[in-house]
DNA sequence: GCCAACGTTGGC
DNA sequence: GCCAACGTTGGC
């Protein structure tokens, strides 16, 4: 099993919102950069995910989700009416693909990104580098368990 | 709202 | 292939 780290803005979707959603489950649609993506391809069903909160007060990661479907096309970018609709893709060529990603439980308390970078065990995470805007990345099991260990454990 | 740090686009 | 202009991300 590998480890991820996703990107969400709480406005938008919240892991609230996707612990809220049928099934506990959604499609995450509308990644459009190329590492991105190829970090999702590389997903497995049962994987685990920290779901990051971005453009949040604080931001920080807010609870645990699991991948429940490889990837797969992003029909949403042949949508000239969605907001992420990319003209170069097709059919024969979808270019942009996405997981559904189910939610696990929730961190008892949210580890926000001051206490991310507080934490020398998580030196190396992208999440806290300086300039890293990835929406997907991976994360070592290290630091997955570190991450729910400052977040007081998953509440199921 | 600002702006640094990217990634992408397109002229050449 | 270079690189300037532009768009986006996301913390602050």
């Amino acid at each position: 099993m590998r480890y991820w780290l996703m990107k969400s803005e709480p406005d938008v979707f919240s892991f609230d919102d996707l612990a809220a959603a049928p099934a506990r489950t959604t499609s995450w649609e509308g990644v459009r950069n190329y590492r991105a993506r190829n970090f999702m391809r590389e997903m497995a069903a049962g994987d685990r995910v920290l779901y990051y909160h971005s453009n949040a007060s604080p931001p920080g990661i807010a609870g645990v989700a699991e991948v429940a479907r490889t990837a797969y096309p992003d029909h949403h970018a042949r949508d000239p009416e969605s907001p992420y609709h990319d003209p170069k893709a097709s059919e024969e060529k979808p270019i942009w693909e996405m997981v559904d990603v189910r939610a696990v439980g929730s961190l008892s308390r949210l580890v926000s990104l001051d206490e991310l970078k507080a934490d020398p065990r998580l030196a190396e995470m992208l999440v806290v580098q300086r300039g890293q805007r990835l929406s997907v990345m991976p994360v070592t099991e290290q630091e997955y368990r570190t991450v729910v260990e400052l977040g007081g454990g998953i509440v199921e």
